[in-house]
DNA sequence: GCCTATAAATGGAACGTTCCAATAAATCAA
DNA sequence: TTGATTTATTGGAACGTTCCATTTATAGGC
């Protein structure tokens, strides 16, 4: 069907009556050929089926335009959103970014990040694998091409950052359930090999320390960071010999996870038990009983990242500022109503 | 920071002491090198910081081993669980795919497309947008390239297709409903311009026909294929003067929005109107109350397109026979109990 | 009509790799 | 030892493009 070997430059050049030269004008849109001319080339490419060869082209130019986006999870909605919002800034400015995934495989990523390198990218954007090993970069760094982090970060790096506040989203949303009147709290899921667990921790934490809960009253129950992991959490918690009554989750999955293993209790999400999540996906919104969950924009932080890569690989440069994206705290019906009016009737403060 | 001129297999010969013929052997793994020098040579690699240059190698070699999946949108989990299975296979056949995202946009996915191909990409993996013009994929053909489509297909073409039995599928629920008594029945959510979508619709028809339904007794709605979309259906079919009682989703999106809608009315999705999706999305099998579905196994899918694309690429040819992936339907709750029980307390049937 | 200035088109070298044919070195059979 | 064979290594051409320095055509000024 198809002419075996591919046309090339030669063959429309041949096909036009023009020079392979005047050829690489057209295709590169110079305005020094004249126009009738670019007419008859056009038609020519169109005429031998030619495909640009961008790996030939590459060998000469300095670099190319591609540029590679390597997402740890695509099957979670969160990641997925991410990759959307800088697609959507790409496409503005004319660039197709290749996406890789890596499954949360340290191992996959080393392939994929090879393989992206090898194609000649211009630069990177990566949510890095969980238990990715802090040399893992060193290589890119040394072949200089700009690279930035999104969602994620590596313990000790100089790399550009680009994540959601989440300190201060774990600290809003437990100061949220405190408010509530909650004095036994616990935090659901997520495991230490990742900063941002340190991250809401920490936000978690502190946010019980100011606000007059003893440290021996928050706790922490580490898990996967699934609904799976979510059911298993709570379960362990419901199993204290004092209970907490609130939960803040490591992401929306632990969260609707928690709900689930509620529900199979008997008990009801924000009546009985309030839980809150972490990222505000989709589905949040959408669930019974809706979640309360801290909004981080993971689209707009896609952007917010890709715009940086456009800068970096305009400027030359391999550093950029980080960013710390601010989130929300949505309030929905999954932290139940003020406790002191339940449990207490008559409170200490009155009407704050 | 790093050296500013990319290092070549010339830098590496230099390095070793050896030619950059041998190098080149060195990187193909080639036999005919003395372990010794390979050694030597592998070292000096290290050394110089080098990274393989794809681009320069394919325009010697024939053929690059870089595939392409193009997807039409990877928010949703189902066509994000089809890029994972075809990630699987290539992981293990050692080969990383780019992934391009065209957000159901027939132009972008123009663009995808083309940057894919001018990236020298030895095969694609498609799942065409909405609205894909039947030419679309007519530059690939000429090229020789190989390509097959997953999940959809296109109206007239010769390409090869993997996707599930939409028809059968469609039966089965469609059957199923009618098994628990219900009499009057609706299509829920897509639009005419999907194949699928009167692949499913076929089913629909199909069962209600050989069933003992009355044409005017077997409903479609359309609509967005989306939890919107399926609240949007709800309304207009509680609207009309003679509702029906159950619905067959385009999808599992759709069933959810339907399931929203009617809690939102004070009804029981299940009891007092039987709801059954498409696509058992993971969610499904969690929601309140579980969600009836057909299964389509789109990871299993995925796997299978990359293994018929990984054949193709491998006889050097672009063509091959179409896979219809079997579909099963999972009864949960969203479909109620049955219904002659309720309605009708002595059925014609009996234990049937 | 001639020289100069501008516009348009062109040939050749270079980019980093692979592959082939050829060379050099080592081994073996006699 | 010598020629034949095998084992390792190598130089050169080619792949399809870009870019620079030229060449050729067109127009302008006098």
């Amino acid at each position: 069907m198809a002419s075996r070997a591919k046309a090339t430059i030669f063959d429309i050049a041949r096909e036009a009556g023009v020079s392979k030269s005047t050829v690489s004008l057209v295709l590169q849109g110079s305005g020094l050929i004249r126009p009738e001319t670019a007419v008859k080339v056009r038609k020519a490419i169109e005429d031998v089926g030619y495909v640009y060869n961008r790996g030939a082209a590459n060998l000469r130019k300095a670099h190319s335009n591609v540029i590679g986006m390597v997402i740890n999870d695509l099957t979670n909605p969160f990641f997925a959103e991410l990759a959307v919002g800088m697609e959507r800034v790409f496409q503005s400015a004319g660039i197709v970014p290749f996406i890789g995934n890596t499954a949360e495989n340290p191992v996959r990523q080393e392939e994929v990040l090879k393989s992206l390198m090898e194609q000649g990218v211009a630069g990177l954007i990566v949510s890095p694998a969980r238990g990715t090993t802090p040399g893992a970069f060193r290589r890119l760094e040394m072949a200089g091409v700009p690279v930035v982090f999104a969602m994620r970060r590596l313990p000790e790096s100089r790399i550009p950052v680009i994540a959601p506040d989440n300190h201060r989203g774990a600290y809003l949303a437990t100061a949220h359930l405190i408010g509530k009147g909650h004095r036994r709290l616990v935090f659901f899921g997520g495991s230490s090999d990742l900063v941002v667990y340190h991250e809401r921790l920490g936000g978690f934490r502190e946010a019980c320390e100011t606000q007059g809960i003893a440290a021996r009253d928050a706790l922490v129950v580490e898990g996967e960071t699934s609904r799976r992991g979510g059911i298993a959490c709570l379960e362990t918690a419901l199993a204290m010999a004092e209970p907490p009554t609130a939960a803040l989750c490591f992401n929306d999955a632990v969260a609707f996870g928690a709900m689930l293993a509620l529900r199979k209790r008997g008990l009801e999400p924000g009546a009985d038990f309030a839980i809150v999540g972490f990222d505000d996906v989709a589905e949040a919104e959408h669930y019974m009983p809706a979640l309360t969950s801290v909004a981080v924009d993971s689209a707009g932080l896609g952007e917010r990242a890709a715009h940086v890569m456009l800068k970096m690989i305009q400027s030359r440069t391999t550093r950029a500022e980080d960013h710390i994206g601010a989130v929300n705290l949505v309030v929905r019906e999954s932290c139940g109503p003020d406790r002191r009016t339940r449990n207490r009737p008559t409170g200490t403060g009155g009407a704050a």
